[in-house]
RNA sequence: GGCGCCAUCGUCUAGUGGCCCAGGACACCAGGUUCUCAUCCUGGUAACCCCGGUUCAAAUCCGGGUGGCGUCACCA
């Protein structure tokens, strides 16, 4: 099988979405599938729009993720050497683009028009931008690797696109030819959005005498609500997610299925799984949704299965490292299938670390009966372990004719602040004997 | 509005003319395990957008509707 050269090109203009996490990780998956290459690429040409730091925060993410790149590049560093100049000049110079000074228009503005756009092709102008000249009536095409079919458009309907701003920087059209040529991209996947922008891509393609790669266009994912996913409604940056508490290869899985299916509906894959799984057919044509719910039980399927030492480490430095490492490692089998992503741990096992204040409404009417003889039973304790604190209560439990249901629930409201816990026995005995009694205490 | 893409349970999807009165997963509901919650186990509700056509036979092919999405900048 011959190998196949991807690239991922993200504009450093923000933080990184799931939907671009997605782009990378088929188009590293498509390059390893085959042992070729996974290129990232840094789109910066428009200076203006850049935000600092997010080049840096792209390439942590997709560390963070295991999206390792064999080579990188930032256009702007490339704009230097000229190279895009020379296309868009030679263009010019074989008629298939012209200078012009003119911008173009929003279409939803008043009084839109193809022809206002292209209106000073004929003007002979020998500065400016430089946009291509469509020629009429000619149909392109090519072939989506994604969507299995051919898609085509009449050049009538392609406007006159710049090329090159009059800064000399490119245009993302003439950069992403110039350079996917240039740097061998075998095959070029990208977001749907960019389907619209392909005839235009095509011609570039066919004036510079180029080879047109194999291009694939991704399905948008759409927002719960409708409309493409947008970085208002909800938290759906990489970064966000992360900081919700989300396990990164839980994050990964679940993009993995947001436009991709295999044959056996299978679903869950680690990164190398995947890779040696991944077959285009499985693309997927119709936009999918983002289903948080889904993501939440993956999440919760992989701290399940997440080594309790790892598990550990990640949870310390998610509450911000300030408590002891130890003690979350100890309560760790207690909250672990409870919880669904990092920050469930504060909320089930936080009573562990600080005391907290129970809602008095959320004890039974025995509670003080409930309380005083479980303090009672535990104070006689000498050995502390789980099996007498099991023995004490339950001895108490029988001999007193409690209910058995109202009596433990008392005692984990007293120790814990809450209703829905880890199982009190085990919690008490990590507490210790010291602490126990005196929320017990405290209570009545 | 022009151009383009898409259309199976609420959601992600399997299905490439008969194996489908449509299968799996999430969610939801019911039951079991359990001192709570959760995990785990069992069972259940729930879909082929509409209308025509081709065919002995269509979720699958064709046409037309309708709907959704994208795009139309010297932004990517």
């Amino acid at each position: 099988m011959a190998k196949i050269r991807t690239r991922f090109a993200p504009s450093p203009t923000g933080a990184l979405h799931i939907g671009g996490l997605r782009t990378a990780l088929y188009a590293y998956a498509m390059a390893k599938h085959s042992s070729g290459d996974f290129i990232l690429r840094i789109e910066d040409t428009d200076k203006k729009r850049e935000v600092p730091g997010s080049k840096e925060k792209i390439k942590e993410l997709l560390t963070l993720e295991g999206l390792k790149w064999d080579e990188y590049y930032e256009q702007s560093k490339r704009v230097e050497e000229g190279i895009y100049k020379k296309a868009a000049e030679k263009l010019v110079a074989e008629e298939h683009a012209f200078y012009c000074q003119h911008k173009g228009r929003n279409a939803k503005e008043e009084g839109y028009s193809k022809e206002l756009r292209d209106s000073c092709r004929d003007l002979g102008l020998k500065e400016g931008a430089i946009k291509l000249k469509v020629s009429d009536g000619e149909k392109i095409s090519f072939t989506d690797f994604v969507l299995g079919k051919e898609v085509s458009w009449d050049t009538s309907t392609v406007a006159d696109t710049t090329l090159l701003k009059s800064d000399g920087f490119p245009t993302y059209h003439l950069a992403v030819v110039v350079d996917d040529t240039d740097m061998n991209v075998t095959h070029v996947l990208r977001g749907h959005d960019w389907m619209p922008s392909t005839p235009v891509h095509l011609l570039v393609y066919k004036y510079l005498g180029y080879k047109v790669p194999e291009i694939g266009h991704l399905t948008d994912i759409l927002d719960p609500e409708g409309g493409k996913l947008s970085k208002r409604k909800g938290s759906t940056s990489l970064d966000g997610l992360l900081s919700e508490g989300y396990l990164p290869e839980a994050i990964l899985n679940f993009v993995m299925l947001l436009g991709w299916a295999p044959k056996d509906n299978r679903e869950q894959f680690s990164l190398a799984e995947f890779v040696k799984t991944f077959d285009p057919s499985g693309f997927q044509k119709s936009n999918p949704i983002f289903n948080k719910e889904k993501l939440d039980w993956f999440s919760g399927e992989y701290i399940r299965r997440t080594q309790n030492s790892n598990l550990k480490s990640q949870i310390w430095e998610f509450l911000g490292k300030k408590y002891p490492a130890e003690l979350i490692e100890q309560t760790i089998p207690l909250v672990k299938e409870r919880m669904k992503k990092l920050s469930d741990y504060w909320s089930m096992a936080g009573f562990f670390f600080e005391e907290k204040r129970p809602d008095m409404a959320l004890f039974g009417s025995d509670y003080k009966k409930h309380l005083t003889s479980a303090h009672e039973a535990l104070l006689r304790i000498d050995t502390w372990n789980k099996a007498s604190i099991d023995d004490a209560l339950m001895n108490e439990v029988k001999d007193n004719l409690f209910n058995t249901g109202d009596f433990f629930m008392d005692l984990r409201v007293a120790i814990t602040g809450g209703k829905f816990t880890p199982p009190i026995n085990d919690s008490i005995v990590i507490l210790g004997k010291e602490e126990t009694l005196s929320r017990i205490k405290k209570i009545i």
